[in-house]
DNA sequence: TACGCGTGGTG
DNA sequence: TCACCAAGCGT
């Protein structure tokens, strides 16, 4: 959960998903609609579905392995995650590489080729920064420290040198540098998409929904049934062209959600029917629009639901 | 290597 | 408002 994720936003899944599924064996054996539903909202759902084939990789192993290389084979696990788990859950003198990690090597050695092509140079210094006795004694303790020097002192934006317990060994920060490491490669820019969906409630208050496809973006997650997303907008002929029954729609608002790689823009339309024709309630599903929680909508849906239902 | 993959917080 | 960032991974 915690990869790209940050500990506050986390919290609150980790206990409910702990609490749905306490131990490996159970989560094995959940339905895999069931893991996604919990993850619903926190992003990256691959995650959850890796997490899933995980658990029931680690069941039929006969258990978890405890070294490196066993841990970076099960999906989900690379070289982060199995060096994390390693150190913290079996005590093996490894060092943990991840953006905290990264930044600290960074700065400690000035290291001013930018990410990502930085990447395998900084791993190679961070594996020699638990040389010493104490540090290899306490792998855990030394990878939490990492973890919270980052976190709180060598932090991104304004490191806090002054109060920084490795100041003297620092070579940026000898070199008056440390703010600006590491160097990042430009980024593209984020180009924006448009798409129209649409939320039809029958006289039971029951919406149609539909899911999405098993991969790309998204993969499983449930949705209002749309149009594609695309680089040019949609006129309202050619939105409602594709609406999932006739009805008199209505136009209720645009919904902005930015994504890692572009912005999507969805016009939202909004109807009410009688009742759903067999033919329509085929091409989804039907549920209560009251009772959306449990049907692993990602964000951006539960903020096109809010909006048509305001509008109807 | 470079890109696809979510969402929420922050300065 | 907006760019940047967060306990990265898979392809």
């Amino acid at each position: 959960m915690l990869q790209q994720t940050t500990v506050k936003a986390v919290g609150p899944y980790y206990h409910r998903f702990l609490e749905k599924f306490p131990t490996v064996e159970a989560l094995a054996a959940a339905d895999r609609d069931e893991v996604l539903s919990a993850w619903a909202g926190l992003g990256y759902y691959s995650r959850a579905r890796n997490l899933h084939a995980c658990a029931q990789q680690v069941v039929a192993l006969g258990g978890f392995p405890k070294d490196v290389a066993g841990l970076r084979a099960l999906p989900g696990v690379g070289a982060y995650t199995a060096a994390a788990v390693a150190a913290i859950a079996f005590g093996v003198p490894v060092v943990p590489v991840d953006g905290n990690v990264e930044r600290i090597t960074a700065r400690l050695f000035a290291v001013e080729e930018p990410l990502p092509a930085a990447r395998k140079t900084l791993a190679a210094l961070a594996e020699g920064l638990n040389t010493d006795k104490a540090a290899r004694a306490r792998p855990s303790d030394f990878a939490q420290a990492l973890f919270d020097l980052g976190a709180s002192l060598c932090s991104p934006r304004s490191p806090a040198c002054g109060l920084c317990p490795w100041r003297e060994s620092c070579a940026a920060q000898k070199a008056g540098i440390a703010a600006t490491l590491p160097r990042k490669a430009p980024k593209v820019a984020r180009p924006v998409r448009y798409g129209a969906h649409f939320l039809v409630m029958d006289a039971a208050e029951q919406i149609l929904l539909r899911k999405r496809p098993e991969t790309g973006l998204l993969a499983a997650m449930t949705e209002l049934p749309g149009t594609d997303w695309r680089s040019e907008r949609w006129s309202e002929a050619g939105a409602l062209a594709q609406a999932p029954c006739t009805a008199s729609w209505q136009a209720c608002g645009v919904v902005r959600h930015v994504f890692t790689h572009f912005t999507l823009e969805v016009t939202v339309y909004a109807a009410r029917v009688q009742h759903f024709s067999n033919h329509v309630a085929q091409t989804g599903f039907l549920a209560p629009a009251g009772r959306v929680a449990g049907l692993s909508l990602p964000s951006v849906m539960l903020k096109c639901i809010k909006l048509g239902l305001k509008a109807l």
